[in-house]
DNA sequence: CTTTCGATGATCT
DNA sequence: GATCATCGAAAGG
């Protein structure tokens, strides 16, 4: 009835941000609780989709609530949650999770690690949850994914986005409060 | 605890 | 040719 409700993708970025946090996400029955995110817009120089569509952000400019993922630094890869309407060119990075199933197959993927440090990061999200470039444009409200929202209201911090060269002063990273489960404290 | 730096390849100018 | 929405190891306090 009221518990795990779904999410409204139809929003700005950094209003699914913030309404992420505490919400549970799945590939393959391997997830947990997303713990930190980061808005990003079609306005913001620090999004890739700023100056608009090219070959690499076109799932972001795409419908809402599909993954858009990309490779970052050669290496990774990071996950996106496409949100507010077709063609405008919004989304949210996963940037941490709560490990809450699928503890070893997470380990197993990302090496004996203690599950504090599995999901801390949104290279080492995809990474524990096997995601890769084959996930870009995928919906998701259908397997392999699984999304519920929190069944109550979160405690949520708010900080500068990480890891950004342009508009460093913007606030629209979001966290779980008191979590030891996100990449880096919040200030 | 903190800072620094190399890996590695797609993307953009 | 420069720049990355990163990570992990190494070195320094």
């Amino acid at each position: 009835m009221c518990s795990s409700p779904s999410i409204d993708f139809g929003v700005s970025s950094p209003v699914l941000a913030r309404a992420l946090i505490g919400a549970s996400f799945w590939v393959e029955g391997i997830g947990g609780r997303i713990v930190e995110t980061e808005a990003y817009d079609v306005l913001d120089p620090a999004s890739h989709s700023y100056g608009g569509r090219s070959v690499r952000n076109a799932t972001m400019f795409g419908p809402p609530g599909r993954a858009y993922v990309y490779r970052s630094y050669g290496l990774h890869w990071c996950l996106n949650f496409v949100c507010r309407e077709e063609g405008h060119g919004a989304g949210v990075l996963i940037r941490a999770l709560e490990p809450t199933d699928g503890l070893d197959a997470m380990q197993a993927r990302r090496g004996l690690l203690e599950p504090r440090l599995l999901c801390a990061g949104p290279g080492r999200v995809a990474q524990a949850l096997g995601i890769t470039g084959s996930h870009d444009g995928l919906p998701l409200d259908r397997a392999p994914f699984e999304l519920k929202g929190p069944s109550v209201a979160q405690d949520v911090v708010v900080g500068v986005r990480i890891g950004i060269s342009k508009a460093m002063d913007v606030p629209w990273r979001f966290g779980l409060k008191g979590s030891r489960f996100v990449s880096r404290r919040f200030g």
